[in-house]
DNA sequence: ATCAAACTGTGAACGGATTCACAGCGTGAA
DNA sequence: TTCACGCTGTGAATCCGTTCACAGTTTGAT
């Protein structure tokens, strides 16, 4: 089932919709697969390809209608209502992380965060409420929370993935510099800022020397 | 020359690297491919692949030696001295990375910020000094910077990549939500936490349904 | 009505990354 | 000294995402 859409395709679907949701904006109507294709860095073949995934279809001489597009992915991307996701970890990174997602997507919403810090819970942060490590289980599963953001200190995380999957979460997305162990059924997004800032500036050197 | 090494090779390097210094602060000095592997989430073949690129060489019995490996990826990975890196956009996200990367490696260091609000220039911030924009392209050639992230509104990204390109940098860690046009000899690397929280919630939702 | 043009949809070809599979080797035991 | 073991190093095979290439389609022009 993890495997049946490639999860490359997943991204580039969702990089769509928000190339789309500009376009719609500017009152474009309709985009053919080479001018969406130029907009994600990608080709004409490709995007066509991912259209199969949807099951969507353009018109030879218009190309693809960009509202019925947009509700297209959304559809896909998308649950049936409202998907809360949980944040832990309210330190420099959490908190720029609520900022960013406060109020930005209709179906996405971080709607309850946690910290140990008794200085940081029972209040309201960028509009979401910080609780107690405690509630963790309680919160998740009344909110049926299957999905939740892990900011918190590296050492920490492993009990922070635990105690989130105890509680029935099974999507994390994970900041912290560590690899999760956790059952299969579960999935583990990581983002690992140090390793692409490493990278990056192994990839700009080699930029330099190639231009000597 | 940018295709030569893969660049998720890159990335398993880094992320080897991390986990030796783990294990060689816990006094092991040696390592098979197979627990390597184990503790990066990956093949026995793949590690010994990786060690393939470096042309570094492991004892049958003994496995490899975390020190040498660890010099072996400093090696490949990182310039010979100090490479310094820029911060342009010193708003939540921005300074959440300045305090995460302020003095952490030695090899690599964001030692000059960017912002175009007067209220946060000519601070330091996190110890790294936040400059006008207009000090952007002297103070990058002076300090010879060829890497920087990009942490401004999506609006500014494609002009603040322009004015970083222009004074000569040619490795980008991009946290905007936008595709930089950019010339071919510059490397992107871009974060896209909408989309990798999209991405996590689709497999959340798909896990669930899978368990039932 | 016919045709030219430019796109879409998709089977097939491709290529690069990953994995397989095993020869070669160093070591410790007998 | 010899042997058995379990690892490394790597050519070959495989897998899977991407790209190619073209038949099919729609529309606007003549
Ligand atoms: N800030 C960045 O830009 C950045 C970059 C890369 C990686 N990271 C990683 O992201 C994570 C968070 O970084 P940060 O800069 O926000 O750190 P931080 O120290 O500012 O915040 C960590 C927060 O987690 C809370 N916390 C600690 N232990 C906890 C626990 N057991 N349960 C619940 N909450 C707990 C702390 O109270 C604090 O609020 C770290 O793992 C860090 O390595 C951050
Ligand atoms: N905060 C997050 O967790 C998060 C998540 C995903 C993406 N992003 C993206 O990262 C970027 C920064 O996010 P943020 O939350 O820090 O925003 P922010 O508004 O807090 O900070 C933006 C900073 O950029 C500065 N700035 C604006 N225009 C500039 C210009 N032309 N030149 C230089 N500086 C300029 C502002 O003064 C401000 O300090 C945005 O593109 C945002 O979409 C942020």
């Amino acid at each position: 089932m993890l495997g049946q859409w490639p999860d490359k395709a997943i991204e580039r679907l969702s990089l769509y919709r928000r190339l789309l949701a500009n376009l719609a904006a500017e009152r474009v109507k309709f985009i053919y697969s080479h001018e969406l294709a130029q907009k994600a860095g990608r080709t004409a073949a490709q995007v066509r390809r991912d259209m199969m995934i949807l099951g969507f279809s353009g018109s030879p001489t218009k190309g693809y209608e960009v509202a019925r597009l947009i509700e297209a992915i959304g559809g896909f991307l998308d649950a049936g209502g409202l998907q809360e996701i949980a944040l832990v970890g309210v330190g420099n990174l959490g908190r720029a992380i609520l900022s960013y997602f406060a109020g930005r997507r209709p179906n996405l919403s971080i709607t309850a965060a946690f910290d140990s810090d008794p200085a940081k819970v029972d209040r309201v942060i960028h509009g979401c409420p910080c609780h107690r490590m405690e509630e963790l289980a309680s919160l998740v599963a009344v909110k049926s929370i299957n999905t939740a953001i892990v900011a918190v200190p590296a050492g920490e995380a492993q009990a922070v993935a635990d105690a989130l999957v105890g509680a029935g979460v099974c999507g994390l997305l994970n900041f912290a510099p560590v690899r999760l162990r956790v059952p299969g059924a579960v999935f583990v997004e990581n983002v690992d800022l140090t390793t692409s800032l490493e990278k990056v500036a192994f990839f700009a050197r080699r930029q330099l020397l190639r231009q000597e």
